[in-house]
DNA sequence: GAAATTTACTGGCATATGCCACTATATTTA
DNA sequence: TAAATATAGTGGCATATGCCAGTAAATTTC
């Protein structure tokens, strides 16, 4: 029987084709679970983001989704017509817009908690519970901006 | 100061979000060392992956790439577009295509290379050589159709 | 305080990806 | 072998993401 532990004939040497091949994949695995909600685990993501934000400016969400502020823009068109998201303008800066969740957006995100739980459950029980918050420990700190900074050669702890 | 290492303020407990953060992370600074040649980082995997193909299907391509059939198609065109890679028809079945850099692909594979490897040792100067090996192996296991079935609870090794 | 600069967003354009419907070919069934 | 079914790709449509060139509003300079 052939190895069906590794995707087939892949080139695995450069950890960046592998993050993107591992993320298809996951997403692929997350969004059939979620797909009764009519949510991709995406904008699911985004959702919840904007929830704990309350009233985030976009900047700072765009930030913490590791997100160019455009293509956030972008990304939270269709969830704003569709009437999940909304915009409000911040009293005090007016280029600032802060977004937040409709009722709608509410009640939806939490039909679709649900489904998320079983999905991240998923993972733990075939990925390990420990390996599985180690995992997102890692991914953590690629994203992070000192990452990004070690990366590029930039020294930053001296300001 | 701040805690530098982790993404403002973002939601971390879900493996999939979090691999899209990395993801997108990683990309970006894979992408920057790479601008000089004009390729993509996702182009210059596709090069890579359709140079030790060796002429392979569009179906096989698609499967180590761990992408979908059409999705691959889209991302190639692009590339055919600018004469980096060409398909052949197959011989034997007149439904399959196989793909192939051109003699110009092939030039511009080789002349981004060093652009890569300078990348990958960058991100392995920072991560940590061994981490970095590890991480591969891991992605590659999230990456797999074994896990892939281990996560959707279908049983495989008994046909 | 007016001019220069920085900051937060938007809109246009381009690539990355996926789903679905449809076409052309093969392969399997009856 | 004709009919049913499976396989490999294509094209259209939709979301995901990023860059760049504005635009408007705030901050810094002189």
């Amino acid at each position: 029987m052939a190895d069906n532990n590794t995707p087939d004939g892949a080139w695995n040497y450069c950890s960046n084709s592998a993050l993107k091949r591992a993320s298809r994949q996951l997403g692929q695995l997350y969004e059939d679970v979620l797909a009764p909600s009519g949510l991709k685990i995406t904008q699911y993501t985004l959702l919840t983001q904007i929830k704990l934000g309350r009233e985030t400016p976009l900047k700072l969400l765009a930030e913490a989704m590791v997100m160019d502020l455009s293509a956030l823009g972008h990304t939270l068109k269709p969830l704003q017509r569709d009437g999940l998201v909304e915009m409000v303008a911040d009293e005090h800066d007016r280029r600032v817009k802060r977004v937040r969740l409709t009722q709608k957006g509410n009640q939806l995100w939490s039909d679709t908690n649900g489904l998320w739980r079983e999905a991240q459950a998923r993972f733990d029980a075939a990925f390990g519970k420990d390996a599985s918050e180690n995992l997102r420990r890692t991914m953590d700190l690629i994203a992070s901006p000192g990452f990004a900074a070690a990366f590029s050669g930039t020294r930053q702890d001296q300001d």
